[in-house]
DNA sequence: CTATTCCCTACCGGTTAACCGGTGTTTATC
DNA sequence: GATAAACACCGGTTAACCGGTAGGGAATAG
């Protein structure tokens, strides 16, 4: 798997905070968690740690809740990655410095770079776009 | 780090053999490591998985050792990771399937495809001229 | 026969990911 | 102001995994 639970749990709460995006409506950690099988104090260390990076704002007390603190198509998964999980990172290898392992640790950045670059090309407001689209297979088939 | 060390020391000890590839020459585990400071216990089992995959031949015994069993051109980084990585697998994760998750999944296949290209494109060949280059900065100074 | 080298299988210890609990602290509502 | 709903903080726990070790065994050159 490509992301860690962390990041996973932390972007299926942005999707559903990106869907109610300016409509001033809240969303509650238990509401979220209820949606989609999340341990509920789980998500809340990740929706913490969104807020203290400033993607998120929160509301204590009764019918309190988070909303996004800007709007959905600014925040990539590439960020939202880097706040989950830049917290404890290690990253680092004391690494022989032969040529082979230079030669690996080039390649290493090429890869690590080809995936960033697909993570910073795709916002909440994509994601939430292919989540509308994955929901209605025939849309607008009323209208 | 986008590699593991099972990788990783597959890898250098692979680019090792590439580097003598043709010549009949053999090259043994305790050779290798001595050169990168790899235990060599550990590297045995990464070999021998290569083996068992065909990338490599063996041979027992006094002067034995290890020599690639195909051209190092046609080996890429990605299939030696698939060797080595591929044995204790779990990759599946009992994902609740919203759509938020089905989503996640599809982008998640994006950036493993986005790595794998990268790292099929890449072959032992090409990690050993990069080697090469690396280790003369001046080439051809005196011819 | 003996030394050397690869081969096989099991095991072990530290780190970390995932998760849970306890206890605040803020605040809407009555 | 009392109450209760919600976020905030900070540990602790558990299980898996990764990197590495170990003890044999089998082939083979000399």
């Amino acid at each position: 798997m490509a992301f860690s639970a962390k990041t996973e749990y932390g972007l299926v709460a942005l999707i559903d905070l990106a869907a109610v995006f300016g409509s001033g409506e809240l969303l509650q950690t238990a509401e979220i968690c209820r949606r989609h099988g999340i341990p509920e104090r789980y998500l809340e260390q990740m929706l913490t740690a969104l807020r203290k990076a400033g993607l998120l704002r929160s509301i204590r007390g009764p019918r309190g809740g988070f909303e996004l603190a800007i709007d959905p198509a600014q925040i990539s998964v590439a960020a939202v990655e880097a706040c989950l999980e830049g917290e404890g990172r290690s990253e680092r290898k004391g690494n022989p410095d032969s040529a082979e392992f230079q030669v690996l640790s080039v390649l290493t950045r090429q890869v690590d770079q080809a995936r960033e670059s697909v993570l910073a090309a795709m916002s909440l407001a994509d994601l939430l776009e292919q989540r509308d689209a994955l929901r209605q297979p025939q849309p607008m088939f009323y209208i």
